[in-house]
RNA sequence: GCCGAUGUAGCUCAGUUGGUCAGAGCAGCUGAUUUGUAAUCUGCAGGUCGGGGGUUCGAAUCCCUUCAUCGGCUCCA
């Protein structure tokens, strides 16, 4: 008999040679319809692998991220079963579980084309194959095996990626018909796999570069029951109502023009309300931090360019350098701040004493995205940096660092936003001649950074060989309402820029020193800051930021004069407020104005008129009773006030 | 840049196999109504069906091309 001991620490004998489903029957045969995948022995396993030695199982329901895995992973093996079925000759790249569903990269072949309008044929047919309850089977295969088997087949990709593989260290799973080269686990069969629903298709290249040929990509998404599958595409329908391209629209924030340019966002009176909120409020903030705001043009010579290193790495893909009229000089629409504020920096000696210097700017930058990859706001071709640089000693990294993280902190926790990743990159150890600065630098920096986040304790995941040539990093990124993930702030350690300016200070041994610098954005852009708050507050901002406070709605036009009376009170009280004449019924206007977002609607009646008060509603939650203007002026700087405190 | 899809009024969308197919709702403007916490009623106006070519007796509808957008891939100082 062999012990099995299960996550609760309880130890049950069984038959060497069970396999973890048959565990979980013998448990409960309910249990044994709900679990998905098995870790034995911390490595995640088919469930129908046999267990010979004493060992620790864990069971994973659908609620277990393995279990999804596999289910997800055998679904794809499905979905390649069905378009084998259908596209014979069909060749199949790589096919793995996501974060939501699964896709295959396949090759029609044939000059065949798959489109969107295939996929319910596709769906059909995985829901035909998955009906038929086919087994999962594996299979460990030596190497040339595996070749002459997908050689005969034709499918080029699976044999390179065989080449690379180690003998004896591979597998096949066949289901049905389908036989696919795959490390697992599985689900035992197809059975569990009820509710299927293909999503779109897409290009991808082949091993994600762009020299080899355009694979045809499949996502879809799977569950165990339609009832999961259903809330799921609900789930899907309401994120994107959050669009912020939508909710820009709708809220007259922003607006694009294709006789400006594609990519050049245009900022309406509301949206420019809204980022002068949060330049305002950083400002305030960066003030008080010892920030020194700086201001610099929007274009610079080429050959600033050129001495910072971009122009050589970046110049080719940028919007290229302008020629003046007369002397033929060059000059390039900025595509970062650094190189000026190096300059600045230059523009006078500077002492140890001095640093750290904290030099910040909102400087817009132009960057040429290719065509295909603008999305709204959060990858345009002009956008504004809440760019900052510090410029300090070697030994002030560390609190530097715990400064910005700080910072960032304490803006995300001020625009509500709680839900956030933080990345250290790392140089790559086995490769270390392609970053420029001493070892003892950046094993100094790679600390100081680690160290830095441990003591403020940010939750981080560390992957190295991510950092940038010229130092590492530390990036936080946020997801949009459908999940995809966006970079925000960042903060980068810097070894490259003051070498190439020649940056230095005199320090106290009255040698000239190299200083470091880092560069630091919170917002990242102002613009991708503003889309990401968007879809998370689905354009409910919170009062300070709210380009309008409140809306005056007099019942009828008779008390039009008293409404104008608290509409202006209001405005002259520095609260953006605005006011609905229309000859609507109220519950007309307070629907408009819900729609809109304004945070406060204020309800003016007779009884208001006649004791000067006004009914205040808040958006979302509704009536919170009369109160005198003053009193809910006042109520607006308190909340204003709570949110955000410098 | 690459693959696929889409493009009809400010917005959301109808327009069957090419033949009164240029429509609806919302928004806008009229007029009426004077309203108590998420949609009052009437009338009007609004589009060379993204642009340009072509096929056809006839094109929103079919073909080509171009621009833009959407979903991905690649890229992202």
């Amino acid at each position: 008999m062999i012990k099995i001991t299960f996550p609760d620490g309880s130890v049950k004998e069984f038959e060497p040679g069970i396999s973890s489903l048959e565990i979980a029957e013998q448990i409960s045969p309910r249990l044994a319809g709900e679990v998905y995948a098995a870790t034995v022995n911390n490595e995640v396993r088919d469930l129908t692998r046999p267990i010979y030695a004493d060992a620790s199982l864990v069971l994973h329901k659908w609620d277990d991220e393995p279990a999804r895995h596999a289910f997800w992973h055998s679904s794809a093996h499905l979905m390649a079963e069905a378009l084998e079925s259908i596209y014979p000759g069909i060749k199949f790249g790589i096919g793995p579980a996501i974060e939501n569903g699964f896709y295959y990269d396949v090759d029609p072949g044939d000059g065949r084309v798959i489109t969107d309008a295939d996929l319910p044929a596709i769906e059909k047919k995985m829901k035909e194959l998955a009906a038929e309850n086919l087994k999962f089977t594996r299979r460990e295969v030596s190497k040339k095996e595996a070749m002459d088997i997908f050689t005969a087949k034709g499918d080029e990709y699976k044999t390179e990626l065989i080449g690379e593989l180690e003998d004896g260290s591979i597998t096949l799973y066949t289901q049905g018909n389908f036989t696919d080269l795959c490390r697992g686990p599985h689900l035992p069969s197809t059975a569990p796999i009820r509710a299927i629903k293909l999503l779109n298709v897409a290009g991808a290249y082949w091993r994600g570069n762009e020299k080899n040929k355009m694979l045809t990509r499949i996502y879809g998404i799977t569950y165990p029951k339609q009832k999961l599958l259903d809330d799921y595409l609900v789930f899907l329908e309401e994120a994107r109502k959050r669009d912020h391209r939508r909710i820009g629209r709708e809220l007259e924030l922003f607006t694009f023009s294709p006789h400006v340019g594609m990519g050049l966002p245009l900022w309406m009176p509301k949206g420019a309300e809204l980022r002068q909120n949060l330049i305002d409020f950083m400002t305030r903030i960066l003030k008080k931090r010892g920030y020194q705001i700086v201001t610099t043009p929007h274009i610079g010579n080429v050959n600033l360019y050129k001495t910072s290193g971009h122009y050589e790495k970046y110049g080719k893909d940028s919007f290229q350098p302008m020629a003046t009229p007369q002397e033929g000089e060059q000059f390039m629409l900025k595509p970062m701040n650094c190189p000026h504020h190096c300059e600045i920096y230059n523009a006078k000696p500077h002492s140890y004493k001095d640093l750290p210097f904290r030099m910040a700017e909102f400087g817009t930058v132009y960057r040429y995205e290719q065509s295909g990859e603008l999305h709204g706001l959060t990858r345009v071709r002009s956008f504004t940096q809440d760019d900052a640089h510090h410029f300090c000693r070697h030994d002030q990294l560390k609190e530097e660092f715990k400064s910005i993280i700080d910072l960032v902190q304490f803006i995300f926790k001020a625009v509500n936003l709680n839900e956030y990743s933080a990345q250290i990159s790392l140089r790559d150890p086995d490769n270390r001649e392609k970053y420029i600065g001493s070892d003892e630098n950046w094993e100094k920096a790679e600390n100081a950074i680690i160290e830095a986040a441990g003591e403020k304790e940010l939750e981080t995941t560390v992957v190295p060989g991510e950092a940038a040539f010229y130092g590492p990093k530390l990036d936080f990124m946020v997801k949009d309402a459908i999940g995809r993930k966006w970079q925000l702030g960042t903060i980068q350690v810097d070894y490259n820029l003051p070498e190439r300016f020649d940056l230095t200070y005199n320090g106290s041994d009255n040698q000239k020193h190299r200083p470091v610098m880092i560069h630091r954005a919170i917002f990242g852009s102002l613009e991708r800051f503003i889309a990401v708050l968007i879809e998370n507050t689905a354009g409910k901002f919170p009062l300070w930021l709210a380009p309008e406070k409140a809306v005056v709605l007099p019942i009828s036009e008779k008390f039009n004069d008293y409404a104008r009376k608290v509409f202006d009170f209001l405005n002259n009280s520095d609260i953006c407020t605005l006011i609905d004449e229309r000859s609507e019924k109220i519950g007309k206007k307070i629907r408009d104005n819900e729609l809109k977002r304004i945070p406060y609607l204020l309800i003016i009646g007779n009884n208001e008129a006649v004791n000067e008060t006004v009914s205040v509603r808040r958006q979302g939650e509704g009536d919170r009773g009369t109160m005198k203007p003053e009193e809910f002026a006042d109520l607006v700087r308190k909340e204003i006030a709570g949110e955000i405190t410098f």
